[in-house]
DNA sequence: CGTTTCGTTTACGTCAACGTAAGCTTTGCT
DNA sequence: AGCAAAGCTTACGTTGACGTAAACGAAACG
């Protein structure tokens, strides 16, 4: 018990399921994001044990996804970010392809714009029609 | 030629690839579509021919895809639409889909408003480290 | 000492919306 | 008559991000 808590706070490594806890995601989804590179956890024996190092790179991971990028992208920043020490280069290309993923976002939000206001005035339409429905069935009344 | 002129103005009906290229889909497209019970097109011999009402359709697919619609829900839609004649039971109940979607689409520009904006500040972050290296190798200089 | 529980590997399955290819028939044009 | 274009059917391939199942090893518990 004294070991799993000096482990906890030293090492501070964590099983697959208390990761899964934390981070709400499944094994299956842990251990397919290391075979895709996104993650290393060391071994103690078989199991897997997933580092500080892991869980900033998850917590990254997870933002990313919300951002909308897409694994391979993630991997790819995640490369850039942990490879060279914060080169300057590295960071000006991290910062190119955010530029390009913050264009995509805006493009799509822009089209999303588009398509809530046509869907409104669409609905706006439908509407009329049931209030004109109502209206005629209560001026036949 | 009289026929062909004749079924165009009366019937209305189009081939395949006249369909395809007034509304620029593949002709794989169309097929799919009608294996998926969204378009209807009457055969002649072995051809298909597309009524006013496929068109009719089609373009209501088009647009529902822009919207964001799954090509079930869509498929569900205009069953809807296309079963009892506009009655205001159904017309109501697309109007409920549609509000139902619309909140999708909202809360999705909410989410991508939020994504956007965290996204810029990270690339802030990112260039004032970029802008310290910068004026620190200055300052050195 | 048996049995749940947690973990592992390997590998096939899933979903959406088509793309793509093969092989055949029909139509139109010369 | 001949041949290319247009259509048809059948069916396997694609992409991303995992789900799910089988079959096994190790450990914790009572």
């Amino acid at each position: 018990m004294f070991d799993a808590m000096r482990d906890l706070m030293t090492e501070e490594t964590m099983t697959i399921r208390q990761m899964c806890d934390t981070f709400e995601v499944t094994p299956r989804t842990l251990r397919f994001y290391e075979s895709k590179e996104l993650l290393f956890p060391i071994r103690e024996g078989q199991k897997r044990l997933f580092t500080r190092r892991d869980r900033a790179r998850l917590k990254l991971i997870l933002r990313g996804k919300r951002f909308g990028f897409s694994l391979e992208e993630i991997r790819q920043l995640l490369d850039l970010y942990y490879a060279g020490d914060q080169q300057a280069t590295q960071l000006s290309r991290t910062l190119d392809v955010a530029g390009d993923r913050l264009a995509d976002m805006e493009r799509q939000r822009a089209e999303l714009d588009l398509a809530i206001a046509d869907l409104k005035s669409q609905m706006g339409l439908v509407e009329d029609m049931l209030t004109n429905v109502t209206t005629t069935k209560d001026a036949a009344e």
